[in-house]
DNA sequence: GATAGTATGATTGTCCGACAATCAGATCGT
DNA sequence: ACGATCTGATTGTCGGACAATCATACTATC
């Protein structure tokens, strides 16, 4: 490799680009480099780091898929927050790939969902409500389109999220929530029941939420939830069959 | 760049290195390539892709950081599942840059816990309880070494998780755990009755486990969260604040 | 003087070729 | 048959190169 006159160097191992990258990333995670900082020039830390350009740009990609740095007009390249929902991605693709059980996923979700849901009651502002009031009215108005009202389910509980002011568990609860929404459009388009449901209990939610209510909350989400298992078992599948890829397609495009 | 000899083509945008990346990541996730397969070398993706050498490395490193793809001695590349602990770790510091605040993780984690333990109860095994009681034998054995208890304590709810045998919980609840377990060490550190207290209700947890009742098991685990919510505060910290990178610095190295 | 167009340099994406270190497998010696 | 050695393949790193693009200063036109 480079030069090792020493002795006793042994078991280095830890290839160059791999330094440059961690090297990088601790003085972004030691606020060094503030988000929204440029990181520098390839040439400059070329320079810095006294190694080839092709190193700096190895290092520079590992960094860049973790979301740490941004190139940000297409040109320099900044320091950045790594976003929820670039890091809830890779982990459903994770899911995917464990191939992990719908009960699983059933049994994580709606814990989440009912945690996430009685903070919403707790801390939900006026705009939150509007918001989430104007999402059941547009269900009402998309309820003959299963599609439509699947979009309007996730975004509903995104916004539950967004209502609990708690940033953990909105991160905590992504990841399955894409996986597991998906599936609604396949239940409500073989339950003619699930439609009217889904608004029914929606409606009580953000009712109770704008109460701050946490004990009907809890109660009507966890209905909800037992609504969406029984559909899912209803529509004839097995919720002990890891979760099916070709549902899932949303979840594989970046 | 390349030839563009064509009309019409306009915004592209899309580098090469990130095309190549996709479209190994694409064979992936489609299962043509198997986690434990080997990806081909780098001059074979050469030649396939039709583009340079650098081009192709630096494609391999993006993938190499989601964890998608691994090199396994030292040599050659093959595909593999994500593992958990690298997703959770890049999740916990993206917490750590969004300054989440304790009551946040607290509120989270307590949610979670609390799900993962009545999992627990259900379908723990008896292998499981076995580690789980070994567990505890060592933190009473321990009890003079606050380091030591706490470490055994992050052991003690990482053992829970496995014994939910749910993986989808194990995966949402390792992020936030990561962050909050540290704190334990300092509450610790500072209270005396904290040991004694956290022994208690990790034994009354595995008695509950261990009998699957599942009511005693939530009972218990709740408390146990309030009692380190009430040492973080009896500690002197102020639990919206935002937690501090100080502590964690488990989570900063890989 | 303000605006539009142009020239200039910096930066990135991509390519080429090269070489030392290392690993896997073949070959050889005993 | 077993271990030592040789050989080729593969990776990590380097140096240099160039077209495309962006930022900016500069110029020309009204």
């Amino acid at each position: 490799m480079t030069e090792t006159g020493e002795k006793f160097d042994r078991i280095n191992a830890i290839p160059a680009y791999q330094l440059v990258a961690d090297a990088i990333e601790r003085e972004i995670l030691a606020r060094r480099i503030r988000p929204g900082e440029p990181i520098g020039t390839e040439a400059q830390l070329v320079k810095q780091f006294g190694v080839n350009r092709s190193t700096v740009r190895e290092g520079i990609r590992l960094l860049e898929q973790s979301g740490l740095i941004h190139r940000d007009s297409g040109r320099r390249l900044t320091a950045s927050l790594p976003h929820y929902s670039r890091l809830a991605t890779r982990m459903s693709r994770a899911m995917l790939l464990h191939e992990v059980t719908f009960r699983e996923l059933w049994e994580a979700t709606t814990a989440l969902e009912i945690a996430t849901v009685e903070q919403a009651a707790a801390h939900a502002t006026a705009d939150v409500i509007a918001e989430l009031q104007a999402n059941v009215a547009s269900t009402e108005q998309a309820s003959a389109d299963p599609a439509a009202v699947a979009e309007l389910d996730t975004q509903f509980h995104s916004l539950i999220a967004k209502a609990s002011q708690n940033r953990v568990l909105q991160l905590a609860r992504e990841p399955s929530s894409l996986l597991i929404f998906p599936t609604t459009e396949i239940i409500l388009r073989k339950l003619k029941e699930g439609v009217p449901r889904l608004i029914q209990a929606h409606r009580k939610i953000v009712d109770a939420v704008s109460r701050h209510d946490k004990e009907a909350s809890r109660l009507w989400m966890l209905r909800h939830a037992n609504d969406w298992r029984r559909g899912f078992e209803r529509a004839g599948k097995d919720v002990d069959q890891p979760i099916d890829r070709v549902y899932m397609k949303e979840v594989m495009t970046r």
